[in-house]
DNA sequence: AAGCCGCCCAACCGCAGTCTC
DNA sequence: CGAGACTGCGGTTGGGCGGCT
């Protein structure tokens, strides 16, 4: 036999709490503790779930919470902890004294994930979009790789979009100096809003791949790896140089010239990566089989990117 | 001025692990 | 030892509010 439940689900109240009922959730709290949740609500003459209390106590009540904007040291604070250790509020939220699980989440989808998007770097994985194709394209095979980009776009246009038909946006912004060279990116500066231009990129995008492809039809997997540098950071990737052919659609689909979102991030990013690429001998000390982005001073090491799909994975395009 | 729309965030929901009876 | 409540956590929702048309 198990304990009796926490409260009568059709004698509690839901919704918005009154300044009346903080009163006495927080009275009852500081002269008893928060012992036994079951037993606040009844005890504190609240027709509240014990849940609800607990919510409403941790989320809000509670006097240690900080209930202003972040600083701009604690919205770097989540980022980094968030390409470590993904969506564990409650983890990130410890780390930031005065701040709740609750909060964080709440900050990071609607302030970080757009700040992340509108930077041209995926807020799942923490990295650039260009490398997350150029990750893909090492893998795949051109059909795959096609096939892949395809659904990519799919999810990555819809929230890219949504943020260039915001007027609001501050396309402006620059992640700190700090951000940057944490996440080894390079940065859309100035992003044209022009609403005719986004479907047209998009376009551009995919038929940028698709000759890309085409016209290097033996840029096949070759098991070499290559290696790049990222500012003063070099890169050992196992693979392919298909991804310098997948990523070429960046200038020579475009042009310099086309000041769309798209285009810049990817032109800047893939340009800078890959435009450093040189092929290794697969005897070299480099294509022993581990992948290693090398930066000391950052935690955005491969080891700590939690997002890195089996091969096996990849080769599904509804992946 | 009014209606619409999007953003923000408090609160709820539901699941999983832990605890209690 | 098992049933079921408790707790913690991440995902989702919806109402209030402000900006835009």
């Amino acid at each position: 036999m198990g304990r009796i439940p926490c409260c009568e689900k059709e004698n509690v109240k839901r919704g918005q709490w009154t300044p009346e009922e903080d009163n006495k959730l927080s009275s009852y709290i500081a002269q008893h503790g928060t012992r036994n949740w079951r037993l606040i609500p009844k005890n504190a003459g609240l027709q509240r779930c014990g849940k609800s209390c607990r919510l409403r106590w941790t989320n809000y009540l509670r006097p240690d919470l900080k209930h202003g904007q972040f600083s701009q040291a604690e919205e770097e604070t989540i980022m980094k902890l968030h390409a470590v250790v993904g969506n564990r509020w409650s983890l990130i939220a410890a780390q930031l004294p005065g701040r709740t699980d609750n909060d964080v989440k709440n900050h990071w989808n609607t302030k970080l994930k757009k700040k992340l998007t509108g930077m041209g770097i995926d807020p799942v994985t923490h990295k650039s979009f260009s490398h997350l194709m150029a990750e893909i394209a090492t893998t795949l095979g051109p059909p795959q790789v096609a096939n892949l980009t395809e659904a990519a776009l799919g999810c990555f246009k819809d929230e890219m979009l949504h943020l260039l038909t915001k007027k609001r946006i501050d396309f402006q912004l620059q992640p700190t100096s700090s951000q940057a060279n944490a996440m080894n990116i390079n940065v859309p500066y100035s992003m044209s809003t022009k609403p005719e231009a986004k479907e047209e990129t998009v376009e551009k995008i995919k038929l940028g791949i698709s000759r890309a492809i085409q016209q290097q039809p033996d840029m096949m997997i070759s098991n070499k790896s290559w290696e790049t540098t990222v500012g003063a950071t070099p890169m050992h990737v196992n693979g392919t140089c298909n991804a310098f052919t997948a990523f070429q659609f960046g200038q020579s689909a475009f042009g310099e010239e086309d000041g769309s979102p798209w285009n810049q991030s990817m032109c800047s990013t893939a340009g800078d990566q890959l435009g450093h690429l040189k092929l290794e001998d697969e005897n070299g000390e480099d294509s022993q089989g581990e992948k290693e982005i090398r930066n000391g001073s950052s935690i955005f090491t491969t080891d700590s990117i939690l997002w890195d799909l089996p091969s096996d994975d990849l080769m599904n395009p509804m992946v």
